[in-house]
DNA sequence: GTTGGCACTCTCAGAGGGAGAGTGCCAGCG
DNA sequence: CGCTGGCACTCTCCCTCTGAGAGTGCCAAC
């Protein structure tokens, strides 16, 4: 059923109204504070008949129209438009990333930190996950004559750091030479294909089964994702009513695992996705909606910026802010990997 | 002014009671669950005693007794004991350490992860800043004609990455070479010497100079500390009451400053160190207490093993716990880095 | 020094009541 | 037919009051 130009106006007003200001909206607040040329009886009927028809709630019989979450959805796809980061913030943004120049690993951090600023709400930035990793040059340095500290760096612009414990004795001038050695005959090999290479002696094998098991490993945990902004988002006021929610969530940040939130079939799409309320399959979220903006597919599993709050959050902002870090990290992405895929 | 036994023994049941409890420990209770030879009446008597004495304290007329900070400052000194950690647990600890092996820089994490978990409180590892960082080895990776990735380890363990623009192109042959010429120059110098390196061209010039940065730069960002178990903290009933103050805790975790509330004298003296109430000079902490073991102070400024709780933590797991952690991290640098100090 | 008894104090939870905020509806008007 | 002002109605919120319960403080007796 469509909606009449003016109930749309109406919705809308309620609807960001209510995003600022977090409590429920009276007829007569709208009419004052947007010097509508209607009375508020008139638009008390209207709000009846969006409340009628979904997109409105009624805490109780004498509070203001609350937005509900049909009422949220057709907001994001049909009146909030397509809002973009003002260019000034754009420039802040991207000054930060090139000025500072973090290590690739400390991107996903960067931006999560200036999502969670800039929105008052919970950044999610996961780097993408490389299906295998590839050595590119392998150090071993020598701590004693039966550890070593090996150094990979993979074609995926990691590092890795590993300790590696040696079964015989071996004085740094001879690590140093097993690490020319061995860089020729890992240069390139994943985790399966080192596991091909003939070792020497015991030393060698014991640095390639290490080798190995760390390509493996790092490929797992290089989903770690970075986390801000748990404080804007459990000092919203919905959070203060129910403090058991906030203690769930709060423990899932702390744990790292708030990953568990960001449901895999939002990314298979490719595209920015808005989930509100009841569209989360987390019950933690039930109240809440999340914005997930993909990016680096062709990298390997898609990372992904995304953006949880409660179901009144800013939608525009969020949705901007989200798309434009996710294009931001494709591109600096693109830059240094190249078409390394 | 010597408390008398069989006060002192009252005194201990009523602290380890309400640090189980988190409840007024009435005089009744006290007589019943630990079977005492004589009436409430008499526990009444001596809880007044103490009470009058400084130990404890009354929220009101009709409540149980409370631990006062002096109270809780007596039994950290004098009652609690000499606990270590079980010889499983330690043994849990060490394989946990041993077996997965991690990175240098995630020894950090690893211990606060298992502090957090095993007492439910707030654990802050920070690992020991060295007061400068000396180039062990240098790889330039080119990433294009005019962006090389460069990658430094340094003598203190750790690995730095950094994208570095290049004023004038540079073929990838190019750059192998000027990083296998730098590296015999730059080879045991910290920023302050790198940048008298004399430089052959822009190119060489530019990567000096990000060099010397990142050498700097990086001494400061070691500090950053590895947080855990903002959950089990906030989750205690001290926080339920005061919202605001968990907030603030929040943030101040959620924006990685959590190190300010340890305060640098306590590692001055380089032993655990206990601190209650308001013997910490942070107002979010007047009523928590902080437990503080330092190491590693022979690399650098220390690092350290904090515990924060509210001050009803229980002590004798947290201050064996601490020393435990402290004392592992410290045998592991020094198994790693020899006497490299 | 220890004990039982008893009055006293304070908290906590639930009930009641008035003020305030907003709606729903109706009758009248352009 | 849509818009408007008016008014009754409902629900929350906050304040106060009250009774029950918990523990202490003190006293007189052992």
């Amino acid at each position: 059923m469509a909606l009449s130009d003016r109930r749309e106006s109406i919705l809308q007003i309620v609807i960001q109204d209510y995003i600022e200001t977090a409590t429920p909206v009276a007829s007569r607040h709208v009419v004052e504070r947007y010097a509508l040329p209607t009375s508020a009886a008139t638009i008390r009927h209207e709000m009846r008949l969006l409340e009628s028809e979904g997109y409105l709630t009624h805490p109780h019989t004498s509070a203001g129209r609350v937005p509900s979450n049909r009422g949220y959805r057709h907001f994001v796809q049909s009146l909030m438009g397509h809002a973009e980061l003002g260019v000034a913030e754009q420039a802040t943004v991207r000054h930060q990333f090139f000025q500072a120049a973090p290590a690739v690993d400390e991107w996903a951090e960067l931006a999560a930190n200036v999502l969670a600023r800039s929105l008052g709400l919970l950044a999610v930035v996961a780097p993408p996950q490389p299906q295998r990793l590839r050595v590119r040059q392998l150090e071993l340095i020598s701590l004693n004559d039966l550890l070593a500290l090996m150094i990979v760096v993979v074609q995926e612009a990691r590092v890795i750091r590993q300790l590696t414990p040696l079964p015989a004795p071996c004085p740094p001038e001879q690590l140093d030479a097993m690490a020319h050695r061995l860089n020729s005959d890992v240069n390139g090999h994943d985790a399966d294909t080192v596991r091909t290479v003939p070792a020497a002696d015991a030393d060698e094998q014991a640095v390639l089964d290490t080798l190995a098991r760390v390509l493996d490993r790092d490929v797992e945990r290089s989903g770690a994702a970075s986390i801000a902004g748990l404080g804007g988002v459990v000092g919203q006021p919905e959070f203060h009513a129910e403090p058991e929610r906030s203690l769930q969530l709060i423990d899932l940040v702390d744990r790292q695992a708030i990953t568990e939130l960001v449901p895999a079939a939002a990314l298979e799409e490719g595209g920015l996705r808005v989930l509100i309320g009841e569209d989360n399959p987390s019950d933690l979220l039930q109240d809440c909606s999340l914005v997930v903006a993909p990016y680096g597919s062709a990298y390997g599993r898609a990372g992904y910026v995304a953006i949880i709050g409660p179901t009144r959050m800013n939608y525009s902002r969020s949705v901007a802010a989200a798309r434009f870090h996710s294009a931001l990290l494709q591109e600096m992405m693109d830059t240094v990997y190249g078409g390394a895929a």
